[in-house]
DNA sequence: AACAAGAAGGTCAAAGATAGTCAAAGATTA
DNA sequence: TAATCTTTGACTATCTTTGACCTTCTTGTT
């Protein structure tokens, strides 16, 4: 097997005894699985990211430490659907048309659909090369929803 | 736990006792924590700052002390300063410090503390050059802000 | 008052402990 | 064989711990 798929089980199976989140230690998970650290972050980031429902995050420094969040959606299908119907870019005018969506079907409060049409609005761009700018609001846009599931 | 972790828990639970004020000996709390004296200053500047709403006064000398008082802020003068204390740059640490805090305080919702964290994390701008990061996550912050207000 | 000694707390930089990034090389798949 | 996925390691960034040295305050002595 290979070893990415290793490293993937190994954190499922402490996500599933957890019953939800996994914490490790980068070094230590990597020494006890055979391999270098940085094929722990390779694993995370393709595959235990927003689109597949996980939330990460962590800490250098003494006591650092990778966290690795499963989100529940029994009550989010709709979210996690629009998560995966977003892709890779997103315009302002699409992330409005988003907002307007699953505020309407009741997904999210107004102070909710507030803020993010805050975050993606065209104006807070302005420093961001042309082609940043839409990826960046697709992963910002992502990572919203995803905590909102949490 | 982290050292510094437990010296900060202690400060905390000594907050919370006294309503509001810990008045510390630092080179007693060291030896009784198990920790060089210096290490206090480390906690202090790192967790107890004015972004997290605390203020800090000491005197040195015979009888010194480390007073670090939490502060009571009502809602308009917490926007005040907020406001006034976001730059044109912010980093990822401020961001977390200042949501945490408008959120202790009762200025916004969990939700929107959730959505604040998640669209400055700083997971979401890995494709933004360096430089501009910090200036964008100003930017998203203020604009968040304001339109909360409304 | 002047001074010296002692008792705090403050600063800073180095070392240690983690995690993150990126690009090159290798392996697999379409 | 071209595209994509995986593996590796060198380099970077961040957070923590420690210790040597500095400054300020109080108190006792002359």
């Amino acid at each position: 097997m290979k070893l990415s798929d290793v490293i993937s089980e190994f954190i499922q199976q402490l996500i599933t005894e957890t019953s939800g989140i996994a914490e490790i230690q980068r070094n230590e998970l990597a020494s006890k699985l055979g391999c270098v650290p940085s094929q722990i972050n390779y694993v995370i980031t393709s595959r235990f990211t927003p689109e597949q429902g996980y939330i990460v995050e962590s800490r250098r420094g003494g006591g650092g430490y990778i966290r690795i969040t499963k989100i529940k959606y029994d009550h989010s299908q709709m979210l996690m659907h629009i998560i995966n119907n977003i892709g890779t870019v997103l315009d302002s005018e699409s992330a409005r048309l988003f907002i307007a969506n699953i505020k309407n079907n009741g997904l999210i409060s107004n102070e909710a659909s507030i803020l993010m049409s805050a975050a993606l609005s065209d104006t807070v761009y302005r420093d961001i090369p042309q082609e940043l700018r839409d990826r960046l609001r697709a992963s910002i846009f992502k990572q919203m929803l995803i905590n909102l599931m949490k």
